[in-house]
DNA sequence: TGAAGAACTGAACACCTATTCATGCGATCT
DNA sequence: AGATCGCATGAATAGGTGTTCAGTTCTTCA
C-alpha cells in the first residue's frame, strides 16, 4: 500500500511553505524581526501554529530561510545591475547604488536581515548572507583594480567596509529619517555611493560622474 | 529621628554601584552582551541578584549605563588623539585610527555595545552613543572641510558612514579573524583608515601619508 | 545598648513565546 | 465504499531569565 503524494498535494504543500515564508517576510517588512513570531506568522499564512513546524524544524530555520531568500533576491539584483553597466567602474557604481536603493526601499526588512536583535541564533545565515553580498561587491572592486581603474588593495576588506558604510548610514539608527521624500532619498543614495567610490580610490571628479550614471537606471527601482 | 547616610556608607554604596557596572563590563568584554545577565553579574560583583535592583531599576538601565560608560571613555580617547594632532586632516586621521584601534582591542565589548542582540530595549542608549561618537567624527570632518582640505559634503552622513565601515570591517561578522597578530592588526587599522580618509575626499597619496603618521601614536594603545 | 530604619539576600514568582502532541480531518488507493 | 495513512489543528507544556518581596543583617542615633 504505497501512498504517493498526488501532484495536486505536492503543489499545495509547496504553496503552503511559500505562504509561510511570505508571511514571515511580510511580518518582517512590517514590524522587523521582532514581529516574526510563530503564532502571528501562522495567522498571516492561514495555518495553525503547529503547522509551521511541519515545514520548518524551528523558528531559527524559518528565519534563516527568510534571510537566505531576501539575500538571494538582493544578490540577483546586484548582478543584474552590474552586468548591465558598460565597464568595471560603472559596474561597481551600479552595484553599490543597487544595494543602497534596495535597503532604503525596505528599511525595516533590511535592518531585520542585517542586524536587528532576534531571540534565536541566526548568525550563520546572516554570515552567509553577508558573505554573498560582500563577495559580489569584492569581485566588482577586484575587476576595477585589474582594469587599472583603482589602486591595488584588500578587496574583501574594502567590500565589507563599503557595505558597513551603506548600512549604517542608510538603515542604521543614525540614518536620516526623512528619506520618504524621493528627492532626499536620491540625494542620500548619491552621497553614499560617492563616498563608497572614493573610498576604494576613485578620484573625486570621476566618482561624481559615475554616480550620476549609476543613479539613472536605479531610480526606476525606487518606485518599486 | 533623622538617619543620615554616613560618608562611609555613601562611599560604600558608590563603590557597589561601580562594582556592579564593572562586573557588567567585564562580563560583556568576556562573553558579549549575552553574558550580561543579572545573576552572573551579581556574582561577579559579590552581591545578590536582588541587590542589583537597588542600584538599577532594570536590566535595561544597567546595560544602558554600561553603554554610556564605554561610550564616554571612547569619546574622550578620540578627543585626546585628535587634539594632539598638528592639523585638521591629521586630527581626522587620528580620530579614525583611535576608533579602529579601540574596537579591535576590545572586539567583544565593541560588538556588544554596538550591535549585538540584547533581550531588553537599549536602542536609546545605543543611539546616544552613536550620536556622540559620530558627532565628534563629523566635527573633525567639518574642520577639515573648512580648512580646505576636503570637498564640501554632508559631514553627518559621512561620519556615520565612516563608523559603519570601521565597525563592519573590524568587528562585524566578516571581520578577519587573525587580528590577534599585532602586524595583521596594524595592517587592518591602516587599511580601513586609508579607506575612510579617501572616502571623505582625501587624495590617495596624501591619505597614505596621514595614515602612517596617525598609526604611530596609536600603536601604543594596541598594547593596552 | 537597644530601637528603628536602611540595605541586602536569594528563593519563589511571573511572564512570554517556542515547541509539542493527542485528536480530528481529508486524501489515497483497492 | 472503506481502510489506512499523512497532514493540520491549537490548547497545553516547557524552559529560561528578569523581577519581586518577606525575612535577615547591618548601620545609625538617642
Amino acid at each position: 500500500m504505497v501512498y504517493r503524494r498526488t501532484h495536486q498535494v505536492v503543489k499545495r504543500l509547496a504553496a503552503r511553505r511559500s505562504a509561510i515564508l511570505a508571511a514571515a517576510r511580510d511580518a518582517a517588512a512590517d514590524g522587523g524581526m521582532a514581529a516574526v513570531q510563530i503564532a502571528p506568522v501562522a495567522i498571516r499564512a492561514n495555518v495553525a501554529a503547529g503547522t509551521v513546524y511541519r515545514y520548518f524544524p524551528s523558528k531559527a530555520d524559518l528565519i534563516s530561510e527568510l534571510i537566505a531568500d531576501v539575500s538571494r533576491d538582493e544578490l540577483a539584483a546586484i548582478r543584474r545591475a552590474a552586468d548591465a553597466a558598460p565597464g568595471p567602474s560603472s559596474a561597481l557604481a551600479a552595484a553599490v547604488t543597487t544595494v543602497a536603493v534596495h535597503v532604503l526601499s525596505q528599511r525595516k526588512l533590511a535592518w531585520g536581515i542585517l542586524a536587528e536583535p532576534v531571540d534565536v541564533d541566526v548568525t550563520a545565515s546572516r554570515l552567509a548572507s553577508r558573505r554573498e553580498i560582500s563577495g559580489e561587491i569584492g569581485a566588482r572592486i577586484e575587476a576595477a583594480v585589474r582594469a587599472g581603474h583603482l589602486p591595488a588593495q584588500d578587496t574583501a576588506l574594502a567590500a565589507t567596509a563599503l557595505l558597513g558604510a551603506l548600512h549604517e548610514s542608510l538603515v542604521g539608527p543614525l540614518a536620516p529619517d526623512n528619506l520618504d521624500d524621493p528627492a532626499k532619498l536620491r540625494d542620500a543614495v548619491q552621497t553614499v555611493t560617492l563616498l563608497a567610490l572614493r573610498a576604494v580610490g576613485v578620484m573625486d571628479a570621476r566618482a561624481r560622474g559615475l554616480v550620476v550614471q549609476a543613479v539613472l537606471p536605479a531610480k526606476a527601482l525606487v518606485g518599486a
